[in-house]
DNA sequence: ATTCCGATGGAGGACGACCG
DNA sequence: CGGTCGTCCTCCATCGGAAT
């Protein structure tokens, strides 16, 4: 949230003016601190930004500009809920789309509020599935193809994975089942697959540490000297450059951890699993997980 | 010596009135 | 219609005196 002062230092637009176009046209209507202070959103910054760009590069009055902004936010409305209507493949790739482009444009409130409708029309593991993990892959793509900016791409995969970590612990976790430490190793930012083999394993009852991407050696030492039940640790990587510094790291946690089982995902060792010397090597598709995860912990199961 | 508390003043925000 | 002015209000840092 950003003071009246913080967005006037943003857009160039003097605090009066803002204050008139709220009183005058409701261009925005900024949240108040306990005092009466504004406290304006992001989004609240941006559609004030698009009216500043109306009026100054249009030629266009601020009421009507204000109209305009109605106008496309009544259609943004719409497409929502028609996205409800209609079979449910395209819909899927209507709020594909319709979260991508929120998140694009760094507008966060939006994103989520069409997560959340989605959650409440299919659930959380369609929406997982079907929107926000191809949107993940999508925004890698479109950094990678110079696409999206860095910005972007770290906005959305921020937003999406905080999503994933409020859902992580809509699941039990069965206490006889051991800890799971999941990373990605210093140098490797690609985690798709490893919050989805995360998700996996905490459907499946398992309490998962998550470090996400690029995490340091040092981190996950210390980490692993104050976890004391942590049974299992997945590494994830998809550039074959990190094979072997993954694995001496392997090596290394080993001596820190040296009961736990070690357990390797992601591209870089699909072409050829035997470059690995840990205890599990996990590759696509993700029908195999259950398998093995049956095959590993079935005796552990029977409680 | 340190902590607490009320008084004071400057900076900045809210809002109605005003002006071109 | 839309930007600016003037006044009042709130916040917050600072200071000095009282209490511990």
């Amino acid at each position: 949230m950003y003071s009246i002062k913080q967005v006037v230092e943003m857009l160039d637009i003097p605090s009066v003016t803002l204050r008139a176009w709220e009183n005058r046209y409701q261009a925005v209507t900024p949240e108040r601190t306990e005092s009466g202070y504004r406290l304006y959103s992001h989004e609240n910054v941006e559609d004030l930004r698009w009216l500043k760009e109306q009026t100054e590069q249009q030629g266009v009055s601020i009421s009507h500009a204000v109209r305009m902004l109605k106008a496309r936010k009544e259609k943004q409305l719409d497409d929502t809920l028609s996205v409800a209507s209609g079979n449910t493949q395209d819909a899927f790739e209507k709020m594909k789309e319709q979260i991508y482009n929120a998140l694009h444009d760094f507008q966060g409130e939006r994103a989520n509020a069409l997560i959340d409708f989605g959650l409440s029309l299919y659930g959380y593991e369609v929406m997982f599935h079907q929107v926000l993990v191809p949107i993940l892959i999508q925004v890698g793509d479109a950094w990678e193809a110079g696409i999206a900016t860095v910005a972007q791409e770290h906005y959305t995969t921020h937003m999406i994975s905080n999503r994933f970590y409020q859902i992580f612990h809509v699941f039990p976790v069965y206490s006889h089942l051991p800890k799971v430490l999941a990373f990605c190793p210093a140098g490797e930012h690609h985690q798709v697959g490893l919050l989805l083999f995360a998700l996996f394993l905490r459907k499946n009852g398992m309490e998962v540490i998550y470090l996400g991407a690029n995490t340091p050696e040092e981190g996950i030492i210390s980490m692993l000297e104050q976890q004391s039940r942590v049974g299992l640790i997945c590494l994830s990587i998809t550039d074959k450059e990190l094979i072997s510094f993954s694995e001496e790291l392997i090596e290394r946690l080993r001596i820190v951890c040296p009961g736990a089982k070690f357990l390797v995902g992601g591209k870089a060792y699909e072409r050829d699993p035997s470059l690995s010397k840990a205890d599990y090597v996990m590759t696509e598709p993700a029908e195999h997980w259950q398998a093995w995860f049956d095959h590993v912990f079935t005796s552990m199961r029977s409680k």
